[in-house]
DNA sequence: TATTGTTATACTCTATAACTATA
DNA sequence: TATAGTTATAGAGTATAACAATA
């Protein structure tokens, strides 16, 4: 493959990117499968809570906009949404404006739930985090910040 | 909630982690989805890239050990391990010592499709990490072996 | 009797196609 | 005619329970 030390030359594409990339997505893929895993504490799935923590920090949204905003079908974000108001974790307001649209909100039993759960799930995270160092969870939080970006491109 | 900066004190559990664990969560979970989306290229699931991955790197395994391994029941990997054996990916062989075992390897079909196949997987996350400065790569790149680290424990 | 692998069955999440209503 | 949301249906992937073969 490419050398790895020693890269001076950031001209063209650097040496090495490819294996970046698969260790980084290698080891992603098995840090969110084992985090999955520890899920079993409660019983929600992953898209009904990233909804909830989504419209927690970023307010209401329209079912194209979460199905957009989660990369996936509007069908299968439309079925996310039954479970989540059926729970009454959220509410559907039809648009006053375009009839057509209905917005999407947190109920104040859906702000509970989510604060509450996403407590539960991050548990054994925040148990991991608290064995390194500072230094190292600085480096986590700014990989944070830059797979975000990555996510959103 | 937890003020954000000036945390000197790294007594007891620093201020913060349990935000830091949450959005760390948040971000590689929207990451890995946003990852699996980009997979769309081929028509290997995530499981079965994650067992031929693992075979290539650490040879023949029994079932319960890739089942393990993955952090799923023995049944689903049986599954995932027929697919592979239907499309000549996998072979398997009753072990000489213990006849209940069943040794999974690579078939030479398996090695060159596993190949190629994290190769078209990579494409989009190179293309990603190209448009990164060579500092944020280093970021990337500890934080992979840290995420690695955490998902060993 | 315990263990390894397998089969039977059901549930969840996902997607595409078709339908309703609004613009 | 186009768009937002919804419903119908089917396809993967997962799990638990039950079974067969071997130790």
């Amino acid at each position: 493959m490419s050398s790895s030390l020693a890269a001076t030359d950031t001209t063209g594409v650097p040496p090495g990117l490819d294996e970046e990339a698969s260790s980084l997505r290698l080891a992603v893929m098995r840090f969110s499968r084992r985090l999955r895993a520890e899920r079993a504490v409660d019983t929600m799935s992953d898209g009904q809570i990233a909804v909830l923590g989504w419209l927690r920090l970023n307010g209401p949204h329209t079912l194209g906009e979460l199905a957009e905003r989660e990369r996936v079908s509007a069908p299968s974000m439309n079925r996310t949404v039954n479970c989540l108001e059926e729970w009454g974790y959220i509410t559907r307001t039809p648009d006053d404006i375009d009839r057509r649209k209905v917005n999407i909100a947190l109920s104040d039993a859906g702000r509970e739930v989510i604060t509450e759960t996403a407590r539960l799930r991050d548990a054994w995270l925040e148990a991991s985090l608290s064995e390194f160092t500072p230094a190292e969870r600085v480096i986590l939080a700014q990989a944070a910040a830059l797979l975000s970006r990555i996510a959103e491109r």
